[in-house]
DNA sequence: CGTACACTTGAGTAGGATCAATTGAAGTGG
DNA sequence: CCACTTCAATTGATCCTACTCAAGTGTACG
């Protein structure tokens, strides 16, 4: 929970999760998704306090590091330290790619942008073992995720699906064309090379 | 610019800047400020190369490291290494910020979260030196951070202006009642206790 | 004196919000 | 096993925020 002084510092092994704010009215923001390599409060460790709260979607399992051996771990192991702050240049580098869409793409690019990613992230973390390719994600998560309202999610979601490129099932989304939707969005895929896994 | 393989990382000594990146179709998007104590270039550095451009909005100083030196730094100086991690995780703080109120807050409320948050951020790294409170930044800037038309950012901050919260210069924004700006972003301030400058 | 750039302003339009209902599947308890 | 609730997805109608198009002003500068 955001606001809490946990004193743990967390990575995830296996399985899905999302990090979100809330406004004082009630609604909520999803900032990113989380998947195996992923760290989870680091911000909380550096700070003293979670900036935000998380979620998992699915079972999740987790690697717990003691906060207090931060400095430790800074002093006797430079290379996972290293590590750590390429995890953290990296999520900062997400979070570009994520505002740049949101703040100037329409909803149709927006969505197809966001499920690209998604599957494409989930991809290179082997969360798709064998044929199984469906993102555990509500509607409701799409729209949290991309600041607009349900009902006009459905609607855009429902596009992307007359043209064949998902399938929404109940609480997932099958990705039908990977190509057809980074066209739409304007986007040309998510490179990533030698992500340490800590 | 992005794309370039810069063998140097910066620290921001003086003056103002920021980060953005271009679409295909010639649309800016601006991703954050830089202001004295940020780090420019870190992703470079980690990742091989710049995913963003960096501009200066007024004359700058900067201090250069050597690329190559960064694992001799993590090596030697666990201290310094802390140090960039801590601010690599504040910029990402500043980006779910932005992300939350990019995504759910009217342009309105953007607009004035912006203008408290970037007058809050250069109050703290005492770049208002006397009484002289000016944001060096044109109306272009506000519009291609908050992704609004320049048309509609110019309508917005008319209002701001109108209820005595500001005053716009030419290429400046004088900030006149911080309070009020957060009180209708509904933002609860910038804190942010020791920040290392490195 | 001409050009460029930042800022303004007005008119018409559209993309997405809000409001209001409905369907359908998945528990849950008697 | 069936009524009852809950939650996700869906659909239609209306409204409004922010976009686009189109001019225009003012100032700085070569």
């Amino acid at each position: 929970m955001e606001g809490s002084h946990s004193a743990h510092l967390f990575t995830v092994l296996s399985g899905w999760g999302f990090r979100y704010k809330m406004l004082d009215d009630g609604r909520r923001r999803i900032l990113n998704y989380m998947m195996p390599g992923d760290l989870i409060g680091l911000q909380g460790s550096l700070m003293g306090e979670m900036q935000h709260s998380v979620e998992a979607l699915s079972p999740v399992t987790l690697c717990v590091f003691e906060r207090d051996k931060l400095g430790t771990l800074y002093r006797n192991y430079p290379d996972l330290a290293y590590d750590l702050t390429w995890i953290a240049a990296q999520e900062e580098r997400i979070l570009d790619e994520n505002l740049l869409s949101i703040g100037r793409r329409s909803a149709l690019e927006r969505a197809a942008y966001l499920l690209a990613f998604l599957y494409q992230r989930a991809k290179a973390t082997n969360l798709f073992k064998g044929e199984r390719v469906s993102i555990p994600i509500t509607q409701q998560h799409v729209a949290d995720t991309l600041g607009l309202s349900i009902v006009h999610t459905n609607k855009t979601l429902k596009k992307l699906g007359e043209r064949k490129l998902i399938r929404w099932a109940d609480r997932g989304c099958d990705i039908l064309d990977d190509e057809g939707l980074m066209k739409i969005s304007g986007w040309d895929g998510y490179h990533e090379k030698n992500r340490p896994f800590i």
